[in-house]
DNA sequence: AATAATTTTTAGACACAACTAAATTTATTT
DNA sequence: AAATAAATTTAGTTGTGTCTAAAAATTATT
């Protein structure tokens, strides 16, 4: 087994690396994982020694297939643990990141199985990301953001898309949380405001926050 | 915050001297947590500096008022998680005590209050062993154990008071879980053995087995 | 009370994961 | 193409938690 240090490294290159593919580098990685370059490098190496990367000196470094299979392990019960905390224990949106940073580095596999069963198999987490399975297959069906839905719409809320506290505290205000109702009464040409309706409430939320307020489509 | 070693080390000390309250020495440590006594010296040196336990060389060790209170919190936390695993999770007897050693360090207090308030504040854990207060109070109050009733007596299953895979297993065999309706039938003087109805199917089951079955006792 | 046996502690090492400071390599300017 | 800047690696330390072997203290035995 791994210990929680390589397990943050392979998650962090993971993170940075998820949408460009590209290699990534020893300053990335620094600055993600608030750690000096020099111990990066450190812990490079010990990753190549077990094959959890591809790695050159000074020429970045990538994950290797089973290192990204790991990696997405680690995504995949971060994801579950935090659908547990919002879903069932009632903590808001803004909370579960740091726990489910904890709670991520629990081994059992069998664990993770049976919270994936108590939850009945999200397939996205509180804030709308998808969660891999257990295969290792991560979803890119992005689901939908509620600024691309018209006027007359009806869905429900389904996750957010950013993790920042002040944003998710306004959701908790507006009484949009996951499940809510939500529907578009009118959509202003101007500013691409919206005015929706939420629980029978009437309420005006700019463009941007829309953007980031994923629907449960269909 | 303290490291999971420390933890684990103010875990051992509250564990072994919990029913003597006798000082405990280097060697008993040693052998709980399968590590050299020279280990446990270096420990103990560093718990008395953050003044978690009294120490003296050679003279055996103590918690402190403050290393006592964080070892309950463990227990706590520990027993909260068992509970967690095996009423919600579907896990049996024997599984959980391995998972629960990991989840036992997680951090976050508000995490423990809502597991609590979300398993209904229970007071004893899977194998019966009360679970220590928020405040850090353990019950003494044992839940009494099956071979202290009568023929004729009625009740339900509360827990175990060993973790023994080889008992656990058994239970199950008998399709004895928690919770699960259990009548005395007939009690056999020779060797005091129970002929009881679990689920209206009748088993035959040894004085031993008897003992280490925690009843609900209204 | 002296000796033997056991327990405990010290001393010295090692692996892990971090650091700073200095050296090296790569990238960017001029 | 040379000089400068930036990124990366190496070298050398540090703190944590472990170890073995040897020394010291305590306990048990004769």
């Amino acid at each position: 087994m791994n210990t929680f240090a390589e397990e943050n490294y392979l998650k962090a290159i993971l993170n940075i690396s998820f949408n460009t593919n590209k290699k990534v580098s020893t300053n990335e990685i620094s600055k993600v994982l608030r750690t000096s370059p020099a111990s990066v490098t450190d812990m490079l190496k010990k990753l190549l020694e077990k094959k959890l990367v591809k790695y050159e000196k000074y020429k970045g470094v990538e994950l290797s297939s089973s290192g990204k299979q790991y990696a997405i392990n680690i995504l995949r019960k971060h994801r579950l643990w935090e659908t547990f905390l919002v879903e069932h224990l009632g903590f808001s949106w803004s909370e579960v990141h740091e726990i489910a940073e904890e709670l991520e580095h629990i081994k059992s596999t069998k664990l993770i199985d049976k919270l994936d069963a108590f939850l009945g198999y999200p397939k996205f987490d509180p804030h709308g990301e998808p969660i891999p399975s257990k295969e290792g297959v991560i979803s890119n069906v992005k689901s939908t953001s509620l600024d691309q839905m018209e006027v007359g719409f009806t869905g429900h809320v389904l996750g957010v898309t950013i993790d920042d506290k002040l944003f998710l505290d306004y959701l908790t205000k507006l009484n949009i949380k996951i499940g809510t109702k939500i529907e578009i009464i009118q959509i202003i040409d101007f500013d691409k405001s919206l005015i929706v309706s939420i629980e029978n409430i009437q309420n005006h939320i700019s463009f941007d926050v829309a953007k980031n307020i994923l629907i449960k489509n269909i």
